[in-house]
DNA sequence: GGATCGATCGGCT
DNA sequence: GCCGATCGATCCG
């Protein structure tokens, strides 16, 4: 049970972001494992990525991106949903990768509790998906996920080989010509638990 | 299959 | 005051 130390984050945050696919996240709820093979990943990367919560500098909310690396940054948007980054690189320098999609591996029973839907695909094929079904919120906002009790963490899972990885620009993004299109998504190519599995060339 | 819309509220240019 | 790194329901073809 390999547990990634701080080492693995402090990396290059696009090297990080591959490296992830294939890892495996853990929550511990209520002492159950829950815990999800990661099939696909963002990277925001520095205060010049306009699509980075870090583009206007550093204010109170996105001050773990600032942070070691190996922490959470757990922000809540639209008012009702959470999503889950973990911060990478060096401390100081605003990077992170944004966790978008799992395919459930442990506690499943206890994710179609949380998420109210049975079928596999759906209970963790989204960053805010993920989060309801794992009990993940603002409280777990720069959690050390290195530490040695902590209840969120990753594991060494299997690494996925270049030729099952997909490239494309990022979910959601709008605006800036660059922040739009820089290929920072990735994912596992025709995965039944990505997000967006059929549009464009996925 | 795709387009559109409402929910809901904290953070901020 | 505006808007968002989303989701699910609804309507349409």
């Amino acid at each position: 049970m390999s547990r990634f130390p701080r080492d693995f984050f402090a990396r290059d945050t696009l090297q990080v972001a591959r490296d992830l696919l294939g890892r495996v996240l853990v929550r511990v709820l209520d002492g159950e494992r829950l815990s999800g093979r990661i099939v696909e990943v963002e990277a925001y990367i520095g205060e010049d990525d306009l699509a980075s919560h870090a583009r206007f500098g550093r204010t109170p909310r996105n001050e773990a991106m600032y942070g070691p690396p190996g922490h959470a940054y757990v922000y809540q948007i639209y008012g009702l949903h959470h999503c889950l980054n973990i911060v990478t690189g060096p401390e100081g320098f605003p990077a992170a990768v944004l966790i978008r999609a799992l395919e459930p591996l442990e506690g499943l029973e206890r994710m179609r509790e949380r998420r109210g839907v049975a079928d596999p695909t759906l209970l963790t094929s989204g960053p805010a998906r993920l989060c309801q079904a794992m009990g993940i919120d603002r409280r777990l906002d720069k959690a050390d996920m290195c530490a040695l009790d902590a209840a969120l963490f990753v594991e060494a899972g299997v690494p996925v080989p270049d030729e099952q990885m997909a490239t494309g620009p990022r979910v959601g993004v709008q605006g800036d010509q660059r922040a739009r299109t820089a290929p920072w998504r990735f994912c596992l190519r025709g995965h039944p638990c990505v997000s967006r599995p059929r549009t464009r060339d996925y």
